[in-house]
DNA sequence: CGTACTTTTGAATCGCATCAAATCTGGTGG
DNA sequence: CCACCAGATTTGATGCGATTCAAAAGTACG
């Protein structure tokens, strides 16, 4: 992993992530950009929270390992922050890996708290960046109620898409773990689907027909 | 209903909700007390949000009904904030009802992010509030994805008991509903958990055994 | 005492997990 | 360019566990 200090292009950066046009200058000074390579941890459970990341592109992942051994998807973020809640805590209650080559920005705790209590527009914000994560983990877990995989499909379908389509920004396999199935019972669920003609797959596009 | 406006005994209320010791004055003031019945409406999926509710007594859940008719507990508070989220939203995004006579404490939108603005005391706790509320649901989540009943459970007595023992606050039905179980698969799982010896069921007392 | 609800057990069924294995894919290096 | 590899995708067979439907027993409350 490559870490660079403030060589970054501010106005590229903010075109592309709304959620940084909103940093305060005294917070993006002491940022950090960081590229990782496809498989790279960002941290551990248990360690001290000393960075609030914000993706800027790749994916990154927070994962917590079963005593089986399999990995559940707690959050996955394509842009914008993650691990959120980090910031209230001393240490992380999770791990943070990337899923492909990404690159991140890294937003140091303490100057993020003080700029919190400086700036009242980015406190807003901020406040306004929990109560979506909070409403999206809420959908999932509504998602994760239901008993039958087509249901979490169409759940999905519904309230990740636009308008009864999406487009699959990840393998069907992670998507497999973020709806709670194995990969299995999702192929066999989207092949029943698309047989009932309840759902159109073209490659990564699908779309749900009444 | 009944509702009163201004007759709380605060010093009474601020020992029983750590959460309402730091509501500023102002909001305090502008406060309305509410007492429902066992099966009262709070607001609907839909509605404009016109307060933020406090749990001084009883049981208030966020819920959701499915097509099939089932409900969905999406959150479950017993003292404390309910529907955070809603703050930053013109809607409601899902039902609230009270699960049995509760106290509850009115605080009015508008009043409530003027507070945040003006206090940072405030401003800080909130933030601290929500954060803890994703934790919370990210735990749910977690638990949602364990295929078996035995693991939801034990998950459940790990992360919401205290040191491998739990005491339910609410029916085993709904237990079950928040686990994303039936009930009679709940029980089921139960009474071998006992009989495998995992598991010591005392009245409504829950531990862990190796 | 009756009503509504939870708790509990039973039996049958279905869907998902699991294990196994074949094919397809993109990327690497010879 | 091709061989090769790791990973994703896909299909098959099997078993278990949760759902579902049904019903009895227990419990709280007016």
């Amino acid at each position: 992993m490559n870490r660079d200090k403030n060589t970054l292009d501010w106005c590229a950066l903010i075109a592309m992530q709304p959620s940084a046009g909103l940093i305060p200058k005294a917070l993006r000074e002491v940022a950090t950009q960081l590229h990782t390579d496809s498989r790279g941890t960002l941290f551990r459970i248990g360690e001290p929270v000393r960075h609030v990341y914000l993706v800027i592109d790749g994916e990154v992942r927070l994962i917590r390992l079963e005593r089986h051994g399999s990995e559940v998807i707690l959050q996955r973020s394509r842009g914008g922050f993650i691990a959120e809640a980090s910031l209230d805590s001393k240490i992380y209650h999770c791990d943070a890996v990337t899923a492909e080559p990404s690159t991140l920005l890294l937003l140091p705790a303490v100057a993020f708290r003080t700029a919190l209590e400086d700036d009242p527009t980015f406190c807003k914000a901020w406040q306004s960046q929990l109560a979506k994560e909070i409403r999206k983990l809420r959908a999932q877990c509504e998602r994760l109620s239901l008993h039958s995989a087509a249901d979490r499909i169409t759940h999905y379908i519904e309230s990740e898409g636009d308008d009864g389509a999406l487009t699959l920004k990840q393998s069907r396999k992670s998507w497999a773990a973020e709806l709670g199935l194995t990969h299995e019972a999702l192929y066999r669920a989207l092949r029943r689907m698309q047989e009932d003609g309840t759902l159109l797959i073209e490659g990564n596009q699908f779309t749900r027909k009444p």
